[in-house]
DNA sequence: TTTTTATTTCAGAATTTACTGAAAGTTCGA
DNA sequence: TCGAACTTTCAGTAAATTCTGAAATAAAAA
């Protein structure tokens, strides 16, 4: 297969792939884009590459920063700035469950903190289910919460070797 | 807390974050709904508490019970059917974990493979550096399946005590 | 069979989300 | 301090997604 027939099939995939975690799709294809190219490119090469607009192109790169997936680049004797991904799929994964986790496991942990202590309103029977219910979500968020923190704080040859012990089991 | 206010808040933020995890508002509601509802309800109840038309309720409920979170129930001279989600968090989340496998894991993997031998239109150290990003990639998604199928298909207690044992590393 | 009740479908409408492009803002060299 | 190169913002528009409601279908009762 010819690379740059590779590289367009990869950048249209990412994109898709992305809107599944909490990327949009262009935000996801000027990640795919900056992964497969060797060297830092600019927002010039990311508009015509991708056929998206300065402003787009801007505020998804900004996006990206803020994830800590895309790094600005200064080029000696460049003025305009130039852009690299993180390529490590480990690294890339571990911010990814950090910023999911921040955004969605966190303010779902505080909520239901915030609704399990229920005392009237229906029956003995009606109160103890909903109790039951939250509770068991409760539970199962912080294990998760806590899981993710291990992960995106260990190294990769730890959790290459816990996760194929899993496997193995 | 009153139990009414619990469940409604917990309907609504449960609708927000399904969002998050590839189920759109709605079906995270009624899946809400259904969850905080000790007994079987049917069409009428969730049209009614949701404030939802009838083609959305009956649509996404069959959504629902494609994705095996929520089944149909027939109730001991009622003519028309009634719906009940699993509640068991544990259940929950491994059916949602082996959907989204299958949906989004399954053929990214499939697709990486088909991308993975470049060998010409480009420098060496580019067409490296392309082979380098996806296989690491590649890997990856393969080590996160495995793992997915063998947490999808442990009992409760070894999967507590593995991720217990992780937490605590 | 006919009537009644329940379920499903889907075209068009409404809503939500994402994108464009021009104007405003910023930075830097001379 | 000016002008050129580059970056950012955001109102308006476009695209994608979700929802409605009425009609078609199906199933059970009369």
């Amino acid at each position: 297969m010819q690379l740059q027939e590779a590289r367009n099939q990869f950048i249209a995939a990412w994109g898709s792939f992305g809107s599944h975690w909490g990327i949009n799709r262009t935000m996801a294809q000027i990640h795919a884009l900056l992964l497969v190219s060797a060297e830092p490119i600019c927002t010039e090469d990311i508009m015509s590459s991708l056929s998206i607009s300065r402003g787009n192109t801007n505020m998804n790169l900004r996006e990206l920063i803020n994830w800590g997936l895309v790094e600005r680049v200064l080029l000696a004797g460049e003025r305009k700035e130039f852009f690299s991904a993180e390529k490590d799929i480990w690294v890339v994964a571990r911010i990814i469950a950090r910023e999911r986790k921040k955004r969605e496991l966190a303010p779902m942990i505080k909520f239901l903190d915030s609704i399990s202590d229920v005392q009237e309103g229906g029956s003995e029977k009606e109160i103890a289910s909903f109790t039951t219910t939250i509770n068991g979500i409760r539970r199962f968020s912080q294990l998760a919460n806590n899981t993710i923190d291990t992960i995106a704080g260990a190294d990769e040859n730890w959790l290459v070797s816990t996760l194929l012990k899993i496997v193995k089991h």
